[in-house]
DNA sequence: GGAAGTTAATCAATCGATTGATTAACTTCG
DNA sequence: CGAAGTTAATCAATCGATTGATTAACTTCC
């Protein structure tokens, strides 16, 4: 142990680094000196600062994308696999909050050609299987006929502005004290989950 | 007419560039080119960049804040003077997408001590105009009893998802094109007031 | 087994380019 | 004249990237 691995540690930094002062922000000298590396290291591993940046973003949306496909394979009701889906969806965002911060910034970028192209992807395709699952509750009648693409930037929209947000922007919550944090995506999912069954489940119609 | 008006043409290139590529993948030679000045006319007129910076957020914020006061100022129950303001919210944001994107994008960031400190109580402001809504909704019974804040991350959360999202994000909609802007705008109202109505509203009770 | 060869990992030093900012000289105009 | 506006030239600092050299660990082959 204490095998100190220099390319994970400069992944580590820059995570760290890109999320705090953003991509244009944070220096390749900045990301040498948190993770104690020399700077050749940073181009040795992976050729570029772009390349660090690509790298932490590839690792992370693979890890997302196969966590998500598994919650999707159960057999259950679409109603009760969307709060599944959400609890979970929110759990990850929670534990990886600066990833997730640094990827929306970047992301909001008009200009950056080939360098978001496959995230884009990556993320259409986590929209689409929540897509499938409130299709399916409206094709089956357990779910109004709600605007679908709509209903799904609400619920990441909503998890999304309470990642991102400032310290202590919703209540006086400080994000950075794990038990705060913990109590916040409680809240947070409970929130979603009465948003799903208020706006998308369709009230119980007993008369059979 | 013609008047050339330097200063303001270096606002213009200015939150546009800053738009496009964050503020600080934005350079003082960029603005400079792009507004048709002189380099030193940034200083001259702004200090610095930052001087620059700081001179649009404030002129965008105040602005906004009277609007939204003014909206306030109805005598009308809380569910209409909510559907209101949430229009004219989303209007007013679609109106200023490039603004927004910018806005939001620096205010992510955890570091940058006096920079945002006005603009965060800006924000928090405004979420107390809609907070007051609520409570006064909920109060007189009109609204069920939700987490208040949640609701109002929900709301702000889809309509910023909605304007920073790269172009065509939700389905093939390109947001650069004013016709299809001005529909998508009208499709995330009408889904935030079906939201309003699912998820705030109570359900008529017709036994007096 | 052990010298010779090979590879990945690391370093300090430095590259040309670009950054935000400043200077000093020039022009415009009341 | 003199204040306000404008310009090109220049500043020190920092940027991302590359260089050649060095170290340590592993292979090859007699």
């Amino acid at each position: 142990m204490e095998k100190t691995d220099k390319r994970n540690d400069i992944l580590n930094a820059a995570e760290k680094l890109f999320s705090e002062h953003g991509y244009e922000g944070t220096s390749t000298r900045q990301i040498a000196k948190e993770s104690g590396a020399n700077m050749s290291m940073i181009n040795y591993y992976f050729g570029s600062k772009e390349g660090v940046f690509l790298e932490i973003m590839e690792d992370r949306i693979s890890g997302f994308k196969s966590h998500l496909d598994k919650i999707n394979e159960d057999q259950i009701p679409p109603k009760e696999k969307l709060l599944k889906v959400v609890d979970q969806y929110a759990s990850r965002i929670f534990a990886n909050i600066n990833f997730h911060k640094m990827m929306h910034r970047e992301l909001s970028f008009t200009q950056r050609p080939e360098m978001f192209g496959q995230i884009r992807d990556a993320m259409a395709s986590n929209r689409l299987v929540i897509e499938n699952i409130i299709e399916q509750g409206i094709a089956d009648g357990s779910f109004r006929q709600v605007d679908v693409r709509m209903s799904i930037v609400t619920i990441m929209g909503t998890i999304t502005l309470v990642a991102t947000s400032p310290t202590k922007a919703v209540d006086q919550i400080d994000i950075t004290d794990d038990k705060q944090k913990e109590i916040l995506r409680k809240r947070l999912v409970a929130h979603l989950q009465d948003f799903i069954i208020t706006h998308l489940a369709k009230p119980h119609n007993d008369n059979s």
